[in-house]
DNA sequence: TCTCTTATTTGCGCGAGCGCAAAGACAGCG
DNA sequence: CGCTGTCTTTGCGCTCGCGCAAATAAGAGA
């Protein structure tokens, strides 16, 4: 994130740009916004309607689903180098999810028009998106079977690993997690309470299998937790 | 599907080809294979490598996920002009669900580098693609919360009425539902159990919201079915 | 350092709906 | 027309985990 160096190859070597030449990658970029937001920040909001594309360079985002007062659905996180409101390039179409932004966050975007024309004339940046749409659309699947054939703390416990696997930092304690995740936060990711989350950490932390404080979770033995997850 | 008109308008109309010439069109359906399949024929299963695109011409599929013995999700049902598998573009996946034809069904497919080729040289077909991927997407997060937020017999009769939507037909005793249907299938779409199914058909039925026997649902009163499913 | 706000913990009771079991209904088939 | 397998119904008990309430802890800001 240099002056020399604006897009880091982190980004530039995205999987939705694979395949693509530096040209064209350039080219895609210069027709974008770039913009910083701050923690808390929400892009879009469910229900508004679908005029942008984002694509995060830097920080986190996170997408929720509401139903009624209080009560929401966090559908997923999405981190630098991944796509947000695919959705967007198909006209009078809405936002479906809201896009609030969790850690400081640097994030280019398009407005549909462009984004379709650029599609036109990249077949393969259509294919890539193409690829990490199904690609989430797997992930939901096995997470929607988990909801229904699983009980709450194995899903807990299978969050905790996909999080951990996605965002975990290494330190001498254990494998940390690396932005602010609260009790809240785990109950609307895997269809629980907070009170649900916070007694079986609880347990958890008793028996050594992890650590935790306010907003924050270290993960000490990723091998039990994986057993706990698959068992019957 | 007469000799003079092998591909009906509403396959070559299907939304996957807006946008396209008829010339594209017949191209693309010439590098498929046709087939038919009867009841109960598994086109692809869970886990296995995912080498073939399928379109469905005329019938029914149903698409689930296995988790343990018996248990089982029923993620949707695919009707004609509509794609199955879109996963196997890309090399080296698995199918993450299984296929298998409810009604008798005809269908068109195609294997992995014909369609590969297919979208490199129709950007169009690519974005076409990505919509329907995109709407399912969307569908399935709904369900998704509703998973999580709502009461089983909440979710019941939103599945019932979603299923009226896209198969019902008028008869002069309600809306028939037009294909075999069990309580087992509908407690697999909704993530409840086969007897919670019946308990909750059995008091609609007292209710004279709808008509049900053996795998048959007729819908009376879709009215009094949405108020119920809306209800906090 | 003190205060205020927000996150977390834990006890307790309750209700939705799961799941077994057994009986009843219906379709298909010879 | 009766047999057989599958689908459906319904009673009953039990468990998971929700959800309120109240206490406690941990940051954030002045």
């Amino acid at each position: 994130m240099t002056d020399r160096n604006p897009f880091p190859d982190a980004i530039t070597q995205a999987d939705v740009f694979s395949g693509l030449g530096e040209k064209e990658v350039s080219c895609i970029f210069g027709l974008g916004r770039r913009n910083f937001y701050g923690p808390g920040a929400v892009l879009f909001r469910e229900g508004d309607p679908a005029v942008t594309c984002y694509l995060v360079l830097a920080g986190r985002l996170k997408l929720t689903k509401l139903h009624e007062e209080g009560k929401e659905l966090l559908l997923r996180y999405i981190s630098a180098g991944q796509l947000a409101a695919a959705i967007a390039l198909f006209a009078g179409k809405n936002y479906p999810v809201t896009a609030q932004v969790v850690d400081r966050a640097e994030i280019i975007s398009w407005d549909h028009e462009t984004m379709m024309k650029l599609l036109m004339a990249h077949p393969r940046l259509a294919v890539n998106m193409l690829r990490a749409v199904i690609d989430r659309m797997e992930e939901l699947q096995s997470r929607h079977l988990e909801l229904h054939a699983e009980r709450a703390e194995q899903r807990i416990a299978r969050a905790i690993l996909r999080i951990m696997n996605q965002s975990g930092r290494k330190t001498d304690e254990g494998i940390l997690i690396d932005f602010r995740l609260s009790r809240r936060d785990l109950a609307d990711y895997t269809g629980t309470t907070l009170y649900t989350v916070s007694r079986t950490l609880s347990s958890w932390e008793k028996q050594g299998w992890i650590a935790s404080g306010r907003e924050r979770i270290v993960v000490i033995d990723p091998h039990a937790l994986m057993l706990f997850a698959e068992r019957d």
